[in-house]
RNA sequence: GGAGGCGUCGCCUAGUCAGGUCUAUGGCGCCGCACUGCUAAUGCGGUUUGGGGCAAAAACCCCAUCGAGGGUUCAAAUCCCUCCGCCUCCGCCA
């Protein structure tokens, strides 16, 4: 949710920011109009109320009196009872005003995606920017070796078995078995020790949440045809654990001298893929359930960019330490989740693909998911919403694709990162079974 | 799944049976001031959160807020209903 006093006070900057979104300008003046009838709604009731009120002081002494057998109080207390009636109905009109007035307000306030950075590219999907390569794609050609994709290599390696994840669970399902099992828990130790390092508490997150939760971290606007909802007792089944880190402190006033608390969760996550249908079909690049380890971020808002900024550092690093190609890209505003103001992705080369493909992501959400959650700072100047950040530190099923992929031999084997090797026993190399 | 208890402004707590002097009590903690070689102690004042008004800020005023929602009433922390959460016991499962 974005600031009311911003639209109030600086319209074109959300004006701006609608525009390079591709979303409605006009929404600007309609949510200006629906806020200054709430305004006037609260002011209606405020008065009738207080009268209503004043009068109650004054029927309560009066009656005790009449009570006692002062009976010379009597008329004055029924014309007093009388003016309470009617003024207990216009009191009860102006609620029922000031409530719609309210929904109003708040209905068109989430219609709002977060405000734009002023340098975040201006365009769709295709118009990031490049901010950096990092690493070179190897020349397979050059090496005498025919690229062999994800599957073939995790097939040979008996460590992912798409097959069975179909028969059992259906399209987009897998098992990892034996390395691709342990692969999966070395990353997550190797993610877990860097972040650690980093300042980060490391948390098991639950993956199933109550509407609260989903819908205050924006997945239920948009994205809402993505996740998965358990009808029969009102839950959802997270699709990152950015949601359950962000409900964390739902509720709650952060002392300023507490930030920036950095948080690390391990989860689960699940994806029905909805609007994927056709996409990315082969393999294990799009599923509908991965498992992942994110990190999380409250902080002062004066600093969220310099967190954001770091959040990326982490992110390469460990991918540095995978040593796979990369590139990191300025996601443009068009393609930018509707909590992020900023967003970077880092693309990893997938060399059956011959491409970058997204394997982390990291967002600048600034306050808009605090205003939903009511999460607040509190330091010598008052209190007021958190900003809070979000980045992938390793997402399983796509960094194993890139390592098997980027690491694979002409003989058929997979070389092992030398980061993960503490990780896998000192396995310098994966052979296939 | 069954039975019972509980939910008050950071923490603890009074108030709920008998609706109106509740503008929610007191303690702890915290902040400010005073006093004091320093610290401690003491005294005084302040200390939920959100919204609205005053052109802006401060001050001030008003409204809402006693787990959430609804109802009864001129009037609800207090009475009634529903829901949520926590705790205890029983059953079931691990």
């Amino acid at each position: 949710m974005i600031d009311i006093a911003l639209l109030r006070e600086q319209p074109d900057v959300v004006r701006a920011s609608q525009r390079a979104r591709g979303d409605r300008v006009e929404l600007v003046d309609e949510a200006i109009a629906v806020d200054a009838s709430r305004r006037a709604a609260v002011a209606t009731f405020d008065a009738l109320r207080n009268e209503q009120k004043v009068l109650g002081k004054q029927i309560g002494p009066l009656q005790g009196a009449v009570k006692r057998g002062d009976t010379s109080k009597q008329a004055e207390l029924d014309a007093l009872m009388a003016r309470a009636a009617d003024l207990s109905e216009s009191v009860a009109e102006a609620e029922r005003h000031m409530r719609d007035a309210d929904e109003a307000l708040d209905a068109v306030l989430r219609e709002f995606a977060n405000i734009v950075h002023p340098d975040v590219p201006v365009g769709g999907e295709d118009d990031f920017v490049v901010i950096e390569h990092v690493g070179t794609p190897r020349d397979f050609a050059a090496e005498g070796i025919t690229v062999r994709d994800h599957i073939e290599i995790g097939t040979a390696l008996q460590a992912i078995d798409i097959e069975r994840g179909a028969k059992v669970s259906g399209s987009r399902f897998y098992y990892l078995t034996g390395i691709g099992a342990l692969l999966e828990f070395a990353l997550v130790q190797l993610a877990l020790e860097q972040a650690q390092r980093n300042g980060f508490i490391p948390v098991i997150p639950p993956a199933l949440v109550r509407p609260a939760a989903m819908e205050g971290t924006g997945f239920l606007g948009q994205a809402a045809e993505n996740v998965y909802r358990l009808e029969a007792d009102d839950l959802y089944l997270v699709g990152t654990s950015e949601v359950p880190l962000a409900a964390y402190h739902m509720d709650e006033i952060l002392d300023a001298a507490s930030l920036p608390r950095r948080y690390v969760g391990y989860s689960p996550c699940f994806r029905r893929e909805a609007g994927a249908a056709g996409k990315d079909t082969r393999g294990i690049f799009r599923v509908h359930w991965f498992d992942k380890v994110e990190m999380f971020v409250y902080c002062d808002p004066e600093e969220a960019e310099q967190r954001h900024r770091e959040i990326l550092a982490f992110e390469r690093q460990f991918l540095d330490a995978c040593e796979v190609p990369y590139r990191v890209i300025d996601v443009a505003s068009g393609d930018l989740g509707s909590s992020a103001i900023r967003k970077f992705d880092c693309e990893a080369w997938i060399p059956s693909q011959e491409r970058y493909r997204e394997l982390t992501s990291t967002s600048n959400c600034t306050t808009f998911q605090s205003r939903r959650l009511r999460t607040r700072m509190r330091d010598a100047s008052g209190t007021r919403p958190v900003a809070t950040l979000n980045g992938t530190l390793v997402a399983i099923t796509r960094t194993i694709i890139a390592i098997l992929e980027n690491h694979q031999q002409a003989d058929g084997s997979v070389t092992v990162p030398v980061a993960l090797q503490p990780y896998l026993g000192g396995r310098t190399e994966l052979r296939p079974v």
